[in-house]
DNA sequence: GAATGAAAATGATCAGATCACTTGGTCATT
DNA sequence: AATGACCAAGTGATCTGATCATTTTCATTC
């Protein structure tokens, strides 16, 4: 049983989604490329304009291509990416925000060591200035903001381990839903005392001490963690 | 600059995507459930063929729904999932799989530590199954399919975590071209070895000793980096 | 009871048209 | 020269309605 072994049948779609993706890499063409028209794609491929819409969406699905109404297809944000979040996923439980904070709580802090060992100076600016920029928004008191730029900054270390993939996987847990994150944080409170152990982490980072910012990541992470247990399971007494 | 705050004008697609999902979850339909024909969701939404096919390849593309020529729309194997593997992911290039091993390397092993700890007898019992299976294959030579197993068994080892979220991850990273797994199995070439391991993980698992675990699942896994790394840049004498 | 084959249900694709939005240029006003 | 209103072309979004391909169902037949 299973799928494995024999031959696939591909679809008309499968085809013409796979082709447009050839297309956009023979082309060179980079995140926010402007790609083809929609009319020109179909003719381009024999096909009538539905059905190049309907593998159109399936590439914009993943983050391929984008397509902005009067404006034309571009390339999307997650060309050739291999994990990604669930663009569709519905906004997460209590227990799944849960889940996914102790998946980063796993996964951050070796990312974290990695990062110590491979950082470049471009990453250590890169994340010097999502710092900058959470603090200048703790003053202006745009916690919104703050809290994207908080996980920008969890993104940017991952960058800096060098290793694509983790930083993948670390983008797909982070993006879920940094609204809830928000309420999570304004829960936590200490803002400052985040922005203060983000630094420690970039120190340690800066200063190549694997271990270091292993360590602070996982405190700072099970920080969090412990302020969210107790509020979804209040002290007895 | 950047998405932040501001109303987000939701695209008729956006609401009909949802609204499907919205569907499947107040009909507590799961995954291979018959969802509803595409004629019978256009007439439901109002809206014509085109568009919610649209919709659908949306969904499909994530794999919460899945279009079976002539049969229907049924419910996708990935419905409710936070984080996926791109499905359509171009083959990888033999950095990228080095990243990917790498990847797993640094993840698997606190997993395994985590699902030591929350292991159940049902958890227990299908990796049990799973390296059972993967004897067999030893034994018939179907390499192929041994590579899947030997995969699914990762999985499961995840899954016994407890961690939904963690379960995904390994997932993505894993479910990445067998194919190209299978090639470097096929280097690696000891599948008995292999086997062995996967036995030893498993027994520490079952023993709830988290470190033992979390140690052989990482060795398991940095021997098969080893040898990669090995083939990729030969000794130089 | 099993094999056959017609009919119905359903997805896949097409063709052409109309509406809605974006963009760039024109041109009058300031 | 700078500004803003306006217009027209390009382009995505959606509709209508039909035809083809595949699967499933079920009555018929052996």
């Amino acid at each position: 049983m299973s799928s494995s072994g024999g031959v696939v049948r591909r679809s008309l779609l499968d085809d013409l989604a796979s082709s447009m993706l050839s297309l956009i890499a023979d082309r060179n063409l980079a995140a926010g490329d402007p790609f083809e028209s929609v009319r020109s794609l179909a003719e381009r491929f024999k096909v009538a304009v539905p059905t190049i819409r309907e593998a159109l969406r399936r590439l914009e699905a993943t983050g391929a291509v984008e397509l902005r109404h009067g404006s034309g297809v571009y390339v999307g944000r997650h060309i050739g990416r291999l994990v990604l979040a669930n663009p569709l996923a519905p906004t997460p439980s209590a227990d799944r925000l849960v889940e996914l904070l102790q998946a980063r709580a796993l996964i951050e802090p070796p990312v974290a060591a990695l990062a110590a060992q491979n950082r470049t100076d471009a990453a250590l600016e890169r994340m010097d200035q999502h710092l900058a920029e959470a603090a200048d928004l703790i003053e202006s008191g745009d916690h919104a903001r703050l809290a994207e730029v908080n996980m920008d900054f969890h993104r940017s270390l991952a960058q800096a381990s060098g290793n694509a993939t983790l930083a993948e996987v670390v983008e797909s847990v982070t993006v879920v839903n940094v609204r809830e994150q928000l309420e999570i944080l304004h829960i936590h409170g200490d803002r400052q005392a985040d922005l203060d152990e983000h630094r420690a982490i970039l120190e340690a980072v800066r200063a190549a001490d694997a271990e270091l910012a292993e360590r602070l990541t996982r405190e700072h992470l099970d920080g969090v963690l412990t302020v969210i247990n107790d509020r979804a399971r209040p002290p007895l007494s």
